[in-house]
DNA sequence: AAACGGGTTGAGACCGGTCTCAACATAACC
DNA sequence: GGTTATGTTGAGACCGGTCTCAACCCGTTT
């Protein structure tokens, strides 16, 4: 009487009505007894149940979003998950959000505009229940309305937007690099590199310029914060942007050979402090002998590099996890007004800060 | 008498009723206009666009792929996303995923069986046109049967599975370990050590033993290859598996303080390697002059630490790229009995290795 | 003038769930 | 015994798209 177990391949899924069918019910019965909820009597759930599984029936997510109006689902745009501190971010709000019932889309902006807009298109597309961003701008802040314009929660991380009324969690980076640089000037440094790779249309940065990205605006404060502070003049000269464009490495090589060779340098990322490395082992210059050398995040090889980078950590896993913790707080219906939570950064000093040599 | 424009938050979605309404036409032809399928003429298409426009329209892809069957999203399982390997790979994927129009659904498998069925449910569910999966085991596939019963197109990646059809990208991981073994082999070391994180219920390995991880599995194989072929006896005795559970660091600092110390380790992947890094430092021991030390996967750190390690790298992105090609092609109806690609590693030689000082 | 053909359009079923509402059975109460 | 409460079930609308099919228009052909 038993019949052979669901087989072959590319037949029709099985659904609620087979189920319903081959349990001899109604289908809002077995839909009941599937779905968990409403009153069922356990006779009829155990037939139901076990139809179902003799079936092999997978439940539908799609249609249950469609009639419910809620995906269960979050979104998530970082610029690269080849980086790693979006890839720890990305598991910190991945591991809150399956903690709490949520399932992750992940997309890629390349830090570009448009490559994010079509990745937000079609996040709210899938109808997210709400989105995660780290905003490939901070200026141009279109592609976040349309977020919130679709009504949909928006948490942006590790970047804030002017002007859009969202949610965002990311570090302390004004202060961290305030910090970070000190410790240079402090060493006796003046001729001191700040290295990022953030685009900026001027080929000279001037104060009152406003850049795209704004952990690497404040991180540049906090950089002529502490030159202003140690009495060096004219801090923004020392300012190197659109890093990718020229190359780490290359942009590394001229700052260190040029008539008047920097002697200490702020990477803004471990991916810049890498190509600055490099770049001053390819020199033969020691650090920190002839190059001192700090950056943000601990990433694996500052700490067994020789020598140790002198670094300053963010709590990457963090910002990922507080950032879904609101956005989930906010698709459970929280109408509080948008906060901002700012996140202590650490610094880990190691061994490549030392008195300049000239 | 042009209207305001969308407006608020929390209204109904604007559908394709509510735009053929405002466009003064059917449902059907809206749609059709919308949608870019069917014949619609010039005028009523402009004037569908223009009230789409005016309205705000944003499709439901889940609606649409209700009514279509596919989703042109992709899923993808991988062990933990903030291992570069897997975010890696994971890149390819998108990358070519993204070229040829699909979208990518991650999940994390912790290389847990139960998480990954878990994750494998919740992206059948969303009905994800096909997966990748980097399987937690290659012996226990009920799993990765689970999606070839749904009747999903199924790619593996990284790992293999016994007696599952389904295509699978790999790398050339016997050979791989061969190679790296033979440099320490070579250079004159007996007492060699494997280490995996892999997890295996007996204490000891045994030549026989069938481990979780096809990748591994075949790293011990080429390792038993070229320990056998330079004449070690019992090189079973030197795969050390279970890692995560006595902690890297620890295991290492045991072979390497013990009765019969290890000269030279083969690190499984390149975490590992840093744990071993990281514990030899903390010893005060020497690389290369008191252990050799090789590793599986080209990590930024492999070449600025010092001494720079030796490693054989892996075409991790052209694995993802290219599993994602396999699966698509499926997904397109490529009915061709299942494939293994299998792509080389290419070994770096750096400063890891010198003959054993004992 | 009738028949034919292509281009356009609309009505309505359909995908697979959820959910409202009414119908009915049975038990509890007065 | 009649009324009310409670539990269980089924019918059918609904979510927002796609798609089939029939109807219609208009120009050509015979």
């Amino acid at each position: 009487m038993s019949e052979p177990a669901a087989t072959g391949s590319g037949r029709r899924e099985v659904t609620v009505s087979d189920v319903a069918a081959a349990a001899g019910v109604s289908k809002a019965t077995a839909a009941r007894a599937l779905g968990d909820y409403g009153a069922v009597s356990d006779a009829v759930r155990d037939r139901v149940l076990g139809a179902a599984d003799r079936l092999g029936y997978r439940p539908n997510a799609l249609a249950k979003t469609m009639s419910t109006g809620r995906s269960n689902t979050l979104g998530i745009v970082v610029g690269d998950i080849e980086n790693p501190f979006f890839a720890q971010a990305t598991r910190g709000a991945a591991d809150v959000a399956a903690a709490a019932g949520f399932d992750l889309i992940l997309s890629n902006s390349d830090e570009d505009l448009e490559t994010e807009a079509k990745a937000i298109g079609v996040q709210l597309a899938k109808r997210v229940d709400g989105l995660l961003v780290a905003a490939a701008s901070s200026v141009e802040t279109q592609n976040l309305r349309t977020v919130i314009d679709a009504g949909r929660p928006l948490v942006l991380f590790d970047r804030t937007a002017q002007g859009v009324e969202a949610d965002s969690v990311i570090a302390a980076n004004r202060s961290g690099a305030r910090e970070l640089t000190s410790l240079l000037v402090d060493a006796g440094h003046r001729q001191i590199a700040f290295i990022s790779t953030t685009t900026h249309p001027a080929d000279a940065f001037a104060r009152t310029d406003v850049l795209p990205t704004s952990s690497v605006a404040e991180r540049v404060e906090g950089f002529l914060d502490a030159m202003t502070a140690g009495g060096i003049e004219h801090p923004e000269r020392h300012v190197h942007l659109n890093a990718r464009r020229e190359g780490v490495e290359r942009m590394a090589t001229r700052l260190l050979t040029g008539a008047d060779p920097v002697t200490a340098i702020v990477a803004s990322d471990s991916l810049i402090a890498l190509g600055v490395f490099r770049a001053a082992r390819e020199l033969g210059l020691q650090i920190p002998r002839d190059l001192s050398l700090v950056a943000f995040d601990d990433a694996d090889w500052t700490g067994v590099a020789t020598p140790g980078i002198t670094v300053m950590a963010q709590p990457i896993h963090e910002i990922g996890a507080e950032a879904a913790e609101l956005l989930i707080r906010r698709v459970r219906g929280d109408g509080r007004p948008p906060v901002t939570r700012v996140l202590k950064q650490h610094l880990i000093e190691r061994e490549s800060v030392a008195p300049p040599s000239r």
